[in-house]
DNA sequence: TATCTGATACCCACATTAGGGGATATATAA
DNA sequence: TTATATATCCCCTAATGTGGGTATCAGATA
């Protein structure tokens, strides 16, 4: 069984040479090649790729935000990204974009082969120092996200309620009537609210919900 | 120059295979060679290694909580985690704590003298499958710190200003002061702001602001 | 039984915010 | 040269929130 493959890079030489490259393996089958993304739906429609490599910098359009619309119309397509940069916020929203993997170009001619067999087969190929980015990446945002802040304010459920009603923006007033209280039920709850949550007014009871959060 | 080598694993075979394995290379030196964790600490200090192979699952403390422990007290050490479990839960806690690398045991014979020497060259190597993983988490991850809705509310730079100082829960008073204008100056800002984000109340606007990120 | 907590409700006095105006100065764009 | 946008300031009234109390009642706990 073959497998497709499309290239969108603005680089013909390069172009050229991935195809040469892969078309030295049997099963590998280039069914499109492209010069820029800015018709990328309609051409990967056409072309139905199986996999698809993916260059970030090009005219009109980047590779990254080609992924994305890509993605969003054919989720099942794999794609590698391959491009000269490093930098984190190409690699990081390269990933958010939904590539499976990401190479740098000058691993192309050893790597590339291997990657996409990789890719076929559940795997997510990425040159050394980007795999090292991302393991990086990962540890600061879970750290970042998780941790710390997961206080427990000892809420009751009633409190909850109270304070998520005040996170959607409604008033006293409202909540008592959306809870079937009386307002003065309500200002009690938020008493309490702040005592536990140690603030002093709204905005800091609402932003420190969000953040940690709370509701 | 050679490379000292260290291992953590309960099951002597493996560390002995291992080892074997290792010594085919001129340049890799085993250090050390330990069926538990509970002493890691001072194991490490002791032998000193500049890699570390961990397993997971050992009697007494997991790899993974050995490996904080031993990041906290030697962060330049890199550690390459072995395990035979590919378990989200296990593989994301590995990366949290520290680990460069991580590879299941069925790739250890293919697999351990490349990715020892990806390690040392400042790489993550990781199996197929886990890098897989691994980006999956970044991507759920990262579209849930960052939710789509970056929508522009084209604020000006002075609202943004005051909008932040608002998130951080300051009075009005406060802001002109902060902001070295006046208590009037201060509403007419925050009067656009409502305008420009669709709002009528304080909270509404901390809550916006939060989570479409504007501050 | 006595005490505590959660949920409910009320009062008073004071502070702050909301909503409706209008005004001035400056720079930039049409 | 009018507009337009930004940033600044002011007034007044109504609505809402804040801080200090007190009180009832049910249910769990000591």
């Amino acid at each position: 069984m073959s497998l497709r493959i499309a290239i969108f890079d603005d680089n013909k030489n390069i172009r050229e040479s991935i195809s040469l490259l892969l078309s030295t393996v049997p099963q590998f089958e280039v069914v499109g090649s492209f010069s820029h993304v800015l018709d990328c739906v309609e051409d990967v429609k056409e072309c139905k790729p199986d996999i698809i490599l993916m260059d970030i910098e090009m005219p009109g359009m980047t590779g990254i935000e080609a992924v994305v619309k890509i993605k969003k119309e054919f989720p099942q397509i794999q794609v590698l990204m391959q491009t000269v940069f490093e930098d984190d916020d190409r690699v990081f929203d390269s990933i958010c974009s939904g590539a499976s993997g990401y190479i740098l170009k000058n691993f192309l001619h050893t790597k590339l082969l291997d990657s996409i067999q990789e890719l076929q087969y559940g795997g997510s190929p990425m040159s050394p120092s980007i795999a090292r980015k991302v393991l990086n990446k990962m540890q600061t945002v879970a750290t970042h996200i998780r941790p710390e802040e997961k206080i427990d304010y000892q809420l009751t459920p009633r409190e909850k309620e109270v304070l998520s009603a005040l996170v959607n923006g409604l008033s006293y007033k409202m909540i008592a009537a959306e809870l079937t209280i009386s307002y003065e039920t309500v200002r009690s709850h938020v008493k309490k609210i702040y005592e536990k949550l140690h603030v002093a007014s709204l905005t800091e009871v609402v932003a420190k919900a969000i953040n940690n959060r709370i509701v």
